[in-house]
DNA sequence: AGCTTTAAATGGTATATACAACTATACCAT
DNA sequence: ATGGTATAGTTGTATATACCATTTAAAGCT
């Protein structure tokens, strides 16, 4: 169907040949992984083409970089204990919280403005909409609204989004791996409509997370818009130096 | 003192220029930047170079790129890094924006049980207390508490904290090496005295930040308290897939 | 032994070039 | 109207080369 003979660029082949050993500890934590020219000759490759490589490390947090001296492992950054790249479910289910779902609304639109610039792609596209109750212990916690592109997903609504999660579908399902979201945290106060649904009176403070999902091409398959009620959410991160050590 | 003779590198430049016409308005969001080899010529650059400068505005959330069409415009609210522990004003500088402190109050207090449990010490003990206002291009942004345990700092006071950023002195000064800090994110309102010294109206909407900082040997170095103005205050984040698992 | 100088290795910046992949448009043939 | 083709413009990938700045270690000198 669409591109079953992809082959990934030379520099993400070689990012992960690289990800693969540190994963696998043949280069350990603060080890020197080998130099651009090193790897440049190892592979016959240009020195920028294996500069690339080893700046998708640093990127994705598996290397940091000293001048004059290398290049040099580091595991890759810890504790998302924020809504991560796993999903909401099983962020809670960790912390010993049982988590609920209710699909509240289920649809194929057309991007507006908001949501195209999210998903950068052009106003008019058609993506998937699915509107989703997150609860905790049978609690509300938050109203969440996620936007796929449709010609990336071929007939998604045969899932169930109460039973599946949703970035189990898309890696298992659809077979995109995801590389890393960006997310935006800000405080709103929920309007009429949004209050009612969550059970909570008008004008409660929630914090508006807005992310977008990348696939390992760095395409966006998913955008999220998620209204989590100010008092029934704290949010935990842990906050290292950048280049450790 | 420092560098008064340093140029940055031509990507740098250009992409500061950018920057520059991006918050000023030329470009808006949305709008398309100018193509790689327009940017080459104009400043008579080779085309790499420009795709370098373009490629610190996608990192920097300025722009994001569409194959085939473009770089595009995107207007970054004013972002918290979360995986850094540089401390505010470097944070702010890195972005762009023009980074401010006033101290409001100096003092050394006995800690009560929030903040000796806090510094994970004992109620009573002597901890420095100091209480600053952050400002972005001379808007209030943020009511920052920050709490030290005497017996670490000796004569803290000598140190003006409107010149000089706590971190730095915590580690240049006393030379503890920072390794790590935890923090937690809530949302409350504003009371009367808080608001009245950011200058905003009452029950404002603001993120309550309380971290906890670590150094090299795990003793807790600072404890801070932050009150960050809700519409002023965007928090950025990335999140990676969990490695184990 | 202790110091300075030199050289090698590393990452950082910059140029020039080429082709691939994708998008939008214009134009043409059916 | 629909579909194909050509073309120009864009970002994405890759090579080859050069020089700079920093770090480290070896070499040389006093």
């Amino acid at each position: 169907m669409i591109k079953n003979d992809y082959i990934p660029p030379v520099y993400i082949q070689i990012r992960d040949i690289l990800i693969d050993k540190i994963n696998s500890g043949e280069f350990k934590k603060g080890n020197q992984l080998p130099s651009e020219r090193e790897i440049s000759e190892t592979y016959k490759i240009s020195r920028m083409t294996a500069r690339s490589a080893l700046t998708q490390l640093v990127e994705m947090g598996y290397a940091y970089r000293v001048k004059g001296k290398g290049t040099f492992a580091r595991l890759p950054k810890i504790n998302r204990d924020f809504v991560n790249l796993c999903g909401f479910s099983q962020m809670l289910k960790s912390k010993g919280i049982k988590p609920g779902n209710k699909v509240v609304k289920l649809g194929i639109l057309e991007a507006n403005k908001k949501i195209a610039s999210l998903l950068e792609t052009t106003i008019g596209t058609k993506v998937y909409e699915i509107v989703r109750i997150r609860y905790g212990n049978n609690i509300p916690l938050a109203l969440e609204f996620s936007y796929l592109p449709v010609r990336l997903f071929n007939d998604l609504f045969r899932y169930d989004f109460e039973k599946n999660s949703l970035y189990k579908v898309i890696e298992e399902k659809y077979e995109y791996k995801l590389k890393y979201a960006k997310q935006w945290i800000r405080i709103t106060t929920l309007n009429s409509s949004e209050s009612r649904i969550l059970k909570v009176k008008e004008n409660t403070p929630a914090f508006l997370l807005e992310s977008i999902t990348y696939d390992m091409d760095d395409r966006v398959v998913e955008a999220t818009r998620s209204l989590n009620i100010g008092e029934r959410t704290t949010f935990y991160t842990e906050l290292w130096p950048n280049s450790e050590k």
